[in-house]
DNA sequence: TATCGTAAGTAAATCGTTTTACTAGATAGA
DNA sequence: TCTATCTAGTAAAACGATTTACTTACGATA
């Protein structure tokens, strides 16, 4: 029997706000204690029986209950809370790897932070500890460089620093500049541009040097004029447009052009269209990522396809196993994915 | 001077982990008060002597030391988070309104938790529920129906249901009719086809109902077989092109098609190529939004811009200034933003 | 009749901060 | 010398949950 029973205070619903659990206890003239034994189904509930129980439940239901989630992480000292690093949001890229990410915590019930760098030195050092000041559990980043010490697990989409703790999810590539390669080759060019990424973007350098290997190994000779790296921050096909303007000022002739991903690929396409040339009768072009726009663009994009949605549903899967099983901590410091050549319009056999 | 030496820990730098305020304090021999006071520039902090500062500044310099942020937030009753429910996040829309909500957000250090609902009944209410249990202290809804009692002020991005509390963010509609009929008109087309949004879609009524009444207004006459709405979830140009194969199938002339957004003028594009109808030559589309995609299409859209990252923007203010302003809560309930009429390369003059 | 076990709970510690109210000692003023 | 003020701090409560270790009353058993 409840000892106190002056202490108790009757609630009035309220129309808004929130209750907690100690109101809730005095309502009832209960502890604390009994309340959450009984709500969270702990096995140290056994002993209260049913009717307490049911008086609980009841209780909880009608004053809409809903315990203070900043409270139990405190005190359970987990946050249930994923952080996610990425360039910046509305690129097409982050966006479908975000999707494989929340896919996966959005199941377990985990929720994540976002921050964005914007390819700024300052905030890739000052989101990171932001997100761990805030207790997330585990990070995320996305074609991020890692500029942190980090007091919790990271898996890196597209990264490729090798860095004690933090796991790459990465293409491979190898195989993407073969199928990249073969399926020109087959069609045959034997004069191809190639777009080189931005010096921010993780993937650059590994892409770049993949294809130029495959090149050798195919005997297929890319001539050092007809590479053009691709400059400016923005997310936008303006910066492939700029660099095939360059391609073709240089006057230096090729049938085929290896872009760094679909969006400078449509920007690509859009130069050669304004000098009245036929993509892909006059010049084929090859995307990278198949991007939603790639499908859908016209010509729709000749593209080698990155699994962006799985990535970042492994990425999230791995962080969750990891947190579960810290022992595996340092088993598998990279994970690889498959690339697929989706071919669509914007390749053709190369003329004469 | 610390009355209990005995006690004081000598802490050994820790090359991983945390420390918190209490371990701290051990080593230097105060109490979490002085450090916590002078940590944060406390007013209350002026009798402690400068020399005693540097100590614990130095010491909080030297460990590491991040205030946790659970425990912090905990205390002042504030989270300092947002909570955002989209509908999906890779569909160029949501992304663009996240972006302005961001950099907004940015600014004050806050941060936010993405949830999608993926048209979801369940989800449409649970990711409300789990946002407000994380202590969220607003909602921003992008597109999404309010279908939860919230005890935290919301802000509906393309919101258009009258509840009270919630603030809409919405576009001049009838401007954005306007604009686009007139236009359309000016180029001199009589047939104009429709593409109507999917049921789910906030903007789907209001944006056809402003496009009949703007086309009585200026006596053009919208044929009801050239009306189709969209079907389908996801945010594909496929749903576009579905749509526009029925038109064609339907074969009632037109010259000019109004599409609901970018995404699906793209496929509709896509359909009337196929068909072997050029646009513009042929047939004028007009789409809705000017997402990315828009301009590097081919051909590049003429579209209706809605200002996506300002209405992010103005929706994330606007709950920041509710939170330090609660008196003026119910003040403004909508909010409204201008459309923008983008001419590029998808309309034309109509053919005779 | 003493004691044991069980049913039905509860008190208090804990998580890591912040903040209010306090204290002990030193100095200054009357 | 006595009081008031200042200096340099500190103790303890609070935020809202969870969890460990207890208590009390009652019925059954030896």
């Amino acid at each position: 029997m409840p000892s106190k029973k002056e202490k108790q205070i009757l609630l009035v619903k309220p129309a808004t706000g929130t209750v907690s659990l100690k109101e809730l206890a005095q309502h009832l003239g209960l502890s604390t204690t009994s309340l959450s034994l009984v709500l969270n189904r702990s096995p140290a509930a056994t002993s209260i029986p049913q009717e307490t129980k049911d008086r609980i439940f009841q209780a909880a239901e009608e004053f809409n209950y809903r315990p203070n989630y900043i409270a139990r992480s405190l005190r359970a000292q987990r946050s249930f809370t994923f952080g996610v690093i990425v360039p910046e949001l509305s690129d097409g890229y982050s966006a479908m790897v975000l999707n494989g990410v929340e896919s996966v915590l959005a199941r377990r019930d985990f929720f994540y932070l976002t921050a964005s760098h914007l390819h700024r030195d300052d905030l890739l050092e000052k989101n990171p500890q932001m997100l761990m000041e805030r207790q997330v559990e585990a990070i995320v980043a996305i074609d991020t460089p890692i500029r942190f010490h980090s007091t919790v697990p990271i898996v890196n989409v597209s990264g490729h620093e090798d860095i004690p703790g933090v796991t790459n999810v990465i293409l491979n590539h190898k195989k993407a500049a073969e199928l990249g390669l073969k399926h020109l080759k087959l069609l045959g060019h034997k004069q191809i541009a190639v777009l080189k990424g931005q010096a921010f973007s993780s993937d650059t350098d590994i892409r770049f040097q993949t294809i130029m290997e495959e090149a050798e190994k195919q005997k297929i000779r890319i001539d050092p004029v007809l590479i053009q790296q691709l400059e400016g921050e923005l997310p936008s096909p303006e910066i492939g447009y700029n660099a095939a303007k360059k391609l073709l000022a240089a006057n230096r002739p090729f049938t085929a052009l290896f872009a760094f991903n679909d969006v400078s690929a449509i920007g690509a396409i859009r130069a050669f269209r304004e000098a009245k040339m036929n993509v892909p009768k006059d010049i084929s072009v090859l995307g990278f990522d198949d991007i939603y726009a790639a499908a859908y663009h016209n010509p729709s994009l000749t593209t080698i396809r990155q699994p962006l949605f799985e990535m970042g549903a492994l990425a999230a899967k791995t962080l969750l196993r990891r947190l579960n099983e810290p022992s595996k901590a340092r088993q598998q410091e990279t994970l690889t994915v498959e690339p697929q050549l989706i071919v669509r319009q914007s390749t053709a056999k190369a003329k004469n």
